[in-house]
DNA sequence: ATCGTTTAACGTCGATTAACGATTAAAAGG
DNA sequence: CCTTTTAATCGTTAATCGACGTTAAACGAT
């Protein structure tokens, strides 16, 4: 979308997000936007960090349909992934959660 | 998606997400998975109410798809419109808006 | 009655998403 | 080495999204 005009709904001087919060924000709603991957952060939450493995036998999902959700996930920083050795050990962002939860606190 | 086990994330007696929850987050997020939805959202927090019209004038996309736009955040109760002869005024449903904040705060 | 205005709805098209199975890559362990 | 385990990637398919032009509906004004 050609956004030229969306920081136009500003006042001047109003303490109001930009278009770059508009951007970030909705990005990262985008990457919540499908309840396997609010469940991976809630489950995340919960146990602070595991292998993907127990991800996908969280979920009714087959592996490579989880491996795709955790992709997103790490795309908009929400999630980051360390790889041990063959398998790969998942946690939250706890700053961009954070930064997630101020934007929708301005909303 | 089967979401059949989308409970087992919780231990028993923790305060946390029901899979309704999560379904009910993740159709707001994904109401506000776009720049413009976002835009409009702001947009009305801003001047309260307004006429479609002006919704339209404040973007830089056609009266039909921020029609479209408007449909998805009246489906998921973000946005409300009347009907006032030939013209519709929208607001937004604050508390929708709030049951969305309280979610994310669970997050 | 016939305009013009405003907004919703329809139909279309390309792009993206969600899901899966199959394949590949990387690291251990035998 | 070879096999196993783990996770990412590829290819495919069906469904959904985003944007637009067009049409329809509702109403006020002429």
């Amino acid at each position: 979308m050609d956004s030229s005009k969306l920081s136009t709904c500003c006042p001047t001087g109003s303490p109001v997000h930009s278009q770059i919060d508009f951007h970030r924000f909705s990005a990262i709603c985008k990457a919540l936007a499908h309840p396997a991957r609010v469940h991976i952060v809630a489950y995340l939450k919960q146990i602070n960090r595991c292998l993907c493995g127990q991800i996908v036998d969280s979920l009714p999902l087959c592996q490579s349909t989880v491996s795709q959700h955790l992709k997103i996930l790490k795309a908009c920083g929400l999630v980051r992934g360390e790889i041990e050795g063959p398998r790969t050990c998942y946690c939250l962002d706890a700053q961009v959660l954070a930064e997630f939860k101020a934007l929708t606190e301005r909303l």
